[in-house]
DNA sequence: GTGAGTAGCTTGCATACTGCAAGTGACAAT
DNA sequence: ATTGTCACTTGCAGTATGCAAGCTACTCAC
């Protein structure tokens, strides 16, 4: 195997989500949230475009899959593979760290659904 | 306490980390390293520009600190604080993470000192 | 059937960030 | 006097970000 800058699991796990929206967009399908409304709705103001291309790049590397909720007219909700699902660990740690280090903050309740 | 996107933990952490290199030098640093030229010495080839840069975010966040080691010609060396130590978690749960879906990654060895 | 609304994007464009290459200042060693 | 080392700094072209607006394909109310 040959890698884009180093063989350190650390660097190709950056190389993917190694942004300031990433992992705000994991977060957002961890606590249940599918649609693109509802990403668009969460309070950081993601703008719709780089919205749109962190889903597609998702997709490319294997951490969300994208799949039609209705046809006609076709709407599309993502939800996250199994490879995206082992990020919650990563996010719980970074949430204890975030918590100690910003005093104020929180973390959001999970959407309900069904 | 006002938040500049959101009170989320995790959002307020990926304004300090929240790139593809922030993260490469707290490894480097958790691995032992502390002169500059270590860190430009790492296999992603890091430019020095970027890495003086982070080096300065960092210190302001009050993840690392920076100390002469030697006077005449002055020459600086940079540590974690207990702060920056705290994300030793993080990273660790990225490396398993990492290891798990990029067959191939390894860990570095850590630098010895002393 | 016209108008308003909704969902999921796409496009244009100005500004900010990234990264390569080269240069700088203060020394130490030969 | 020359070469080398260390810790940066500077210039500049290319890439990414983010705001605002637009687009497509519907549904629903009147």
């Amino acid at each position: 195997m040959t890698f884009k800058r180093s063989c350190c699991p650390i660097t190709n796990a950056l190389d993917i989500l190694g942004d300031r929206w990433t992992l705000l967009v994991i977060r957002d399908l961890v606590l249940g949230k599918r649609r693109y409304q509802e990403f668009i709705s969460s309070p950081e103001n993601i703008a719709s475009n780089i919205l749109a291309d962190r889903l597609k790049q998702l997709e490319t590397s294997g951490l969300v899959a994208k799949r039609a909720y209705q046809q006609s007219p076709i709407r599309y909700e993502y939800v996250l593979t199994k490879k995206g699902k082992g990020l919650e660990p990563v996010l719980e740690t970074l949430v204890v760290w975030g918590q100690k280090h910003f005093p104020g903050t929180m973390v959001f309740p999970r959407v309900k659904r069904r």
